[in-house]
RNA sequence: UGGGGAUUGGUGUAACGGUAGCACAGCUGACUCUGGAUCAGUUAGUCUAGGUUCGAAUCCUAGAUCCCCAGCCA
């Protein structure tokens, strides 16, 4: 998703197939729909970027290829979560596989719901994800797009549908429309759908004129009050709603309908592959219904009797992505934030998009994971592991590494002299192969009196216990070998210290060689710490998953009752000096500083560090094989 | 009880009448100054029952299970 000569240029080429895939594939080889013109991408709707490139650079010949148009569709109701990144780089990258465009369109069709803050979120987070919609940023930016700029537009279409005689004004309460709905057995009724042409026509002038109040009348399409397909007995295409809307202000009190809404939308896009979930299977033949109907009459060269015949996409469906452990549906998320669950849409521990950048997911990871989970149409539940494993992919190749204590234990070092301090090199990041030589170097301080993880040391190890005990010796990364002479204990028997020595002969953590060549001995364990002195003290934010079990509610019916208390757990750790000098949250991009901390596992800045105050979350922990060893016994 | 979908190892996904493959997880081992990473090896699968065929995950028939649909939400 990122630019296509940056990375591999055909990323997805050695993966078969996905089932969309096909079938652009094959619409490409019969030419379904159409060549694209050497003019370019530029739609016939008003668009909200620039349609033309801005550079050069940012542009790709598509005259002649195949046209491939797709689209993210979201209602900004709320703030997109994971299961919308699976649609974003779904639809992106088809554009971008198939030299095509990808629109952003917001689906703003209920101003009751929907709120400015949301866009402005939304477009922030499908950015940073590298779904760019902005032509003058990206080759495969179609453009920022509103339904409610088509809102005359749909109108007009739907007074063209009164006229053929294919929609109606019921003046049903809602109540009553639901009363009379039937079953699949029993056809619904509806008393108005004989009403003449010109009475509707009235009616639903006076909608729109805002002469009749909310819910006294909705506008119908006329099409089987019997169908076994409920979605097909006579559907509410305009309801009346008297209320600000976040684009159009004032200037309609009737609004469409998504079912009537979205098919125009895709079509005066001309997006060619309307891509959604499953649930609107049951919708397609409806907006098949309601574009056959508007082109009735309709003729290609415009010669008809209503003029030319509009673009007719496919729907394709395909299964969401439903992760284990968490809830996604955006009312329950906004639950959460109001109930102060959480501490709001980007609380590192939600689901959402925004917590994940928050809480350091890199938008290569979420692409990457998008990329392994595949598409189909097979409801599966993806198991969370899989963001963490490609999270830690990631960031095990990009994060510097540093060391941090999150609960500390001193030790003091009892040959080392008092006040000497040593500046030991410390490798920024052993994986990074672009580093090399006194670039991939820092300086680390030592001194007498250190703190290692309480985890580290054990007055009674068992078998296996490759770290810190009586007796044993262990490696000081990057710095010395050290043995542990003793412990002090304070009246309660409480460790307070545990006393060692160094060997000076290891500094740099390096083992002497012996006359053959090879290390003098081994020293099974490796473990971190940091330079009472000289450690920064930090905020350190752990995470745990937000509910206890795979489906919430799934056993009590009640998705709150299985909500995790201590998802949440915050430690004053003591860091490397050198992350807290130089580590930031850089507002401008909505991110913070990330790395590792060795043996413990990725962290970035959070937002809500100042200049005196570091605040750091733990992204993910580092696999750890010993708690497994450990629990094993 | 109407309509629309789905069903392949623990998980996700391929195979489009011709050797059931890949990824993640698991397990074994190697290597390692992160019990990390890396490398090698390995366990494990076609919802069921019939049928067509030289040959079926794939085609046919019947059944099972799961998901979606009766908002003036999207």
């Amino acid at each position: 998703m990122s630019s296509p000569t940056s990375d591999n240029p055909t990323p997805d080429a050695a993966r078969s197939l996905n089932f969309i895939e096909q079938i652009v594939e094959a619409d490409n080889q019969s030419g379904r729909w159409g060549l694209w013109p050497a003019g370019g991408a530029a739609s016939t709707v008003a668009c909200r970027t620039p349609s033309k490139p801005g550079d050069a650079s940012h542009s790709i010949s598509r005259a002649g290829k195949p046209r491939v148009r797709t689209r993210f569709p979201p209602e900004p109701n709320g703030y997109l979560h994971i299961g919308h990144a699976k649609s974003i780089c779904l639809n992106h990258g088809l554009a971008r596989r198939y030299d095509g465009v990808f629109n952003l369109r917001f689906d703003d069709t209920n101003p009751t719901k929907e709120e400015q803050e949301y866009v402005d979120s939304i477009i922030r987070d499908v950015r940073w994800l590298g779904g760019d919609f902005d032509p003058t940023t990206g080759p495969y930016a179609g453009g920022l797009y509103f339904a409610s700029d088509y809102f005359r537009q749909m109108y007009d279409f739907a007074v063209e549908l009164i006229k053929k005689g294919k929609a109606y004004v019921c003046h049903l309460s809602a109540e009553e429309v639901s009363r009379r709905r039937g079953t699949p057995q029993i056809p619904a009724t509806s008393p108005d759908r004989d009403r003449p042409v010109e009475q509707s026509l009235r009616f639903f002038d006076e909608m729109r004129r805002g002469v009749h109040p909310d819910g006294s009348m909705t506008l119908r399409a006329k099409i089987d009050l019997a169908s076994p397909n409920f979605n097909m007995r006579d559907p509410v295409m305009y309801r009346i709603v008297h209320e600000h809307h976040h684009n159009t202000g004032g200037d309609w009190c009737i609004y469409p309908m998504y079912d009537w809404a979205h098919g125009l939308e895709d079509s005066l896009e001309e997006i060619t592959h309307s891509i959604c979930t499953l649930e609107f299977e049951n919708h397609r033949p409806l907006y098949d219904w309601f574009i056959n109907a508007i082109n009735e009459g309709r003729t290609d060269d415009g010669s008809g009797p209503w003029g030319r015949k509009i673009h007719h996409p496919q729907q394709i469906e395909f299964a969401k992505f439903r992760p284990n452990y968490t809830v996604l549906s955006k009312r329950n998320l906004l639950k959460m934030v109001q109930d102060k669950v959480v501490s709001g849409w980007d609380d590192p521990r939600m689901p959402t998009i925004s917590a994940l950048r928050r809480r350091g997911c890199t938008p290569e990871a979420l692409r990457k994971l998008m990329e392994d989970v595949g598409v189909s149409k097979v409801e599966s539940m993806i198991d969370l592991v899989r963001l963490e494993n490609a999270v830690r992919d990631h960031l095990n190749k990009t994060a510097p590494r540093a060391m941090a204590v999150l609960r500390p234990l001193k030790v003091v070092i009892e040959n080392w002299p008092e006040g000497k301090v040593d500046q030991l090199d410390y490798v920024i990041n052993p994986e990074d192969l672009e580093r090399s030589g006194e670039s991939a170097k820092r300086k680390v301080p030592f001194s007498r009196v250190l703190y290692i993880e309480q985890d580290d040391f054990m007055e009674n190890p068992p078998k296996k216990f490759f770290r810190l005990a009586p007796g044993n010796e262990v490696r000081l990364r990057w710095a010395y070998i050290i043995r542990c002479t003793g412990v002090t204990k304070d009246a309660s028997g409480a460790i307070t210290e545990v006393r060692c020595t160094y060997d000076p002969a290891t500094r740099g953590g390096d083992i002497p060689l012996g006359p053959d060549g090879k290390p003098i001995r081994k020293v099974q364990g490796t473990i971190h710490w940091v330079s009472a002195e000289h450690a920064a003290s930090a905020e350190i934010r752990l995470f745990d998953r937000l509910f206890k079990t795979e489906e919430p509610g799934s056993a009590t019916g009640n998705w709150m009752d299985d909500l995790n208390p201590s998802s949440l757990e915050v430690v004053r750790a003591f860091i490397d000096p050198h992350v807290a000098q130089t580590a930031r949250y850089h507002a401008d991009r909505g991110e913070g500083d990330r790395f590792q901390f060795e043996r413990l596992g990725y962290f970035c800045v959070d937002k809500d560090s100042s200049p005196g105050k570091l605040v750091l979350n733990r992204t993910v922990t580092l696999k750890d094989t010993w708690a497994k060893e450990a629990a094993k016994s």
